[in-house]
DNA sequence: CTATACTGTGAAAGCGTTTACAGAAAGCGC
DNA sequence: GCGCTTTCTGTAAACGCTTTCACAGTATAG
């Protein structure tokens, strides 16, 4: 079933005002001034004939897409809502359409369905989440000095492509720094994520650091994988309490892993927090929802989002990008780690993380 | 800074492999046979140049961009990102890109930015998600004939845009029903949703029709606005029980509003699920993490996307659509209706919600 | 009143593909 | 061998815009 009618283009809204296609170009952008009256009159012809440029001419004819392209490795997850909420509306905000690539494999198909790839030919810039692409392909696009702004994910040092991601050591340091210095907890479980993981890595790092500044040693032992994930932390910790390893707190990695630790100990009949104090990493919704609540760390993930488009545009429009920018993150303190409850257990405070 | 070098063109391969352009096209997209040991050389210019056709080129020659736009409202919401994975999953494997808009004012902005809109001259079909695009620019999308499919909306009766949505009416009679025979309740409270919304407009009916198929008169004391919302939901439950309403069970409109009501309950004293049972619909990841945990409907939320990508596919190659599409919503039994809990309370059943 | 500078507009050359259309070469039946 | 397909390939015309360039007018200065 094709389109009814042949959509208007220039030439009809040029004959219609009784101009030349060039002066309806220019009124439509506004880019040398034309007759008030002349564009008075195309402004009237562009309203008749309800005409809308198309969009490829466009783009062929000034070399410019307007689009942004966003590479991730899997849509999913509780923070990945709110980043591209922040990136679609800074996206906006700076006139640019927003193109979106998952990159994963496709569960249901059984040959790997080739993707025309995101890059030069169809976006003025690329935002990469981390894994989303090889390193190889990400050499491609600076050797060619293609706008790119890497998320979550710091550049290879080979290479030198401005990133935005969070503070994930100095968050780490404040909740530990907490558990040990309010909650005089001394011997603090890490649960860390998959192999390999970036941020997991820097909030070990965190942890290890306030550990020293207070002069505690480290523990190898208490260091479990807790892999992000609910059931991999919960299987983790009960392990180390088979084990009768002392402990007495954790640090999970992020809020699931949390989870998964608070199931582990409650089924194992420890209390928390007078036994054991629990804390996460993200702020995700359901750490209001965990009992006890859950202390953990606020990552701004919507304006990770804002922060890395307004980059990218900067870098679009022939700025310099921050090398790195890190977004600051936040102690947020509930009842898990030993702190009296707060006024109104059941309200809202979180909103924005849905 | 401008991209370093120019980027090679079709005629740069035809050149290179000592063929015409025309050929060079027909290799690419096999449109047309070519001799095997030419194909061959193409082939390796291709890859010798990594040449990748300019997008913007193709559509204009061809009419075709590949594309699907998706309009929302606002980018937020549990429900919202299953709903883009089963999207950008389902659209990558029909071979298309995704554009994808929010409609919604932006806060930050002083005036709203006018955005280009998405639309025929930018993507061969749009999905149109509830509320965001009046109902205007429907008509005018389906006075042209152009490939539409809605989401979470039935079609305006004066139009007839395939719609796909879930089966808001019988999940909520079936888990309205359970609480009348599994658990002898007669007297449910319904928390609403938003004014207007179409979602809480056929639950509410699914759950009237329960009440008659029981013989239970429908008192219209027992409905009350939760909103959609945690905190309008927890008000308007604390008004019910300091007017002394009597009721044995509530049927919170969404997972969020049922969160508010047991908040509600719990800080009246009352006990879930023995002096009342609380249910909820949607599913959504808090519904696992609540105490008691929530029996509540379970929505397909990513098989909507990947079932309206399927419908705009086929319309768009010019099939004839589902004129309404209802995916099959399933009841998830936990502790809050009062049945026994489950063998393994904290390990996770639900992930695809996330 | 002429030389000079703007201002506003149109003609036309791209932008990089796809896709008729046509032509060349090769295969086939007779 | 001669037409007649069949198979492959090239020529060239779109596709619908932006943008450069040139050129009328008209305004400004000397």
């Amino acid at each position: 079933m094709p389109l009814n009618k042949q959509q208007p283009t220039i030439s009809d809204v040029a004959q219609r005002a009784g101009v030349s296609i060039a002066t309806v170009s220019r009124v439509i952008n506004g880019t040398t001034p034309v007759a008030a009256e002349t564009a008075q009159r195309v402004q009237q012809a562009v309203q008749e004939l309800a005409f809308v440029p198309r969009a490829a001419a466009r783009v062929l004819a000034s070399r410019r897409t307007e689009t942004l392209g966003l590479l991730l490795p899997e849509i999913g997850g509780a923070f990945f809502s709110p980043l591209l909420r922040g990136i679609e509306a800074e996206a906006r905000l700076a006139g640019f359409d927003l193109l979106i690539h998952a990159t994963s494999h496709i569960p249901h198909a059984s040959t790997p369905v080739a993707h025309r790839p995101l890059g030069e030919h169809n976006t003025d810039g690329l935002l990469v989440f981390t894994q989303s692409i090889d390193e190889k392909e990400l050499g491609r696009l600076h050797a060619i000095n293609f706008p790119t702004v890497l998320l979550y994910q710091s550049s290879p040092t080979s290479l030198d492509i401005p990133s935005v991601t969070i503070e994930n050591k100095s968050g780490a340091q404040m909740i530990v720094e907490h558990l040990i210095q309010v909650h005089n907890r001394r011997q603090i479980v890490f649960l860390c994520g998959p192999e390999g993981n970036e941020d997991s890595a820097w909030r070990e790092r965190g942890y290890r650091t306030a550990l020293e500044e207070n002069d505690i040693p480290f523990d190898p032992v208490l260091v479990a994988t807790g892999g992000f994930n609910e059931e991999e932390a919960q299987i983790a910790l009960r392990e180390l309490l088979v084990k009768d390893v002392e402990f007495d707190a954790v640090f999970a990695g992020d809020d699931d892993s949390a989870a998964g630790a608070i199931s582990a100990l409650i089924q194992t009949g420890k209390h928390i927090p007078q036994d054991v104090a629990v804390v996460g990493f993200d702020d995700l919704p359901i750490a209001r929802y965990l009992r006890p609540t859950l202390t953990t760390v606020r990552a701004p993930i919507e304006q990770v989002g804002r922060e890395s488009v307004r980059q990218l545009v900067g870098l679009i429009s022939g700025e310099q990008a921050e090398a790195l920018v890190m977004m600051r993150t936040e102690l947020v303190i509930r009842e898990s780690c030993g702190c009296p409850p707060a006024q109104s257990p059941g309200l809202l405070q979180n909103k924005s993380l849905l």
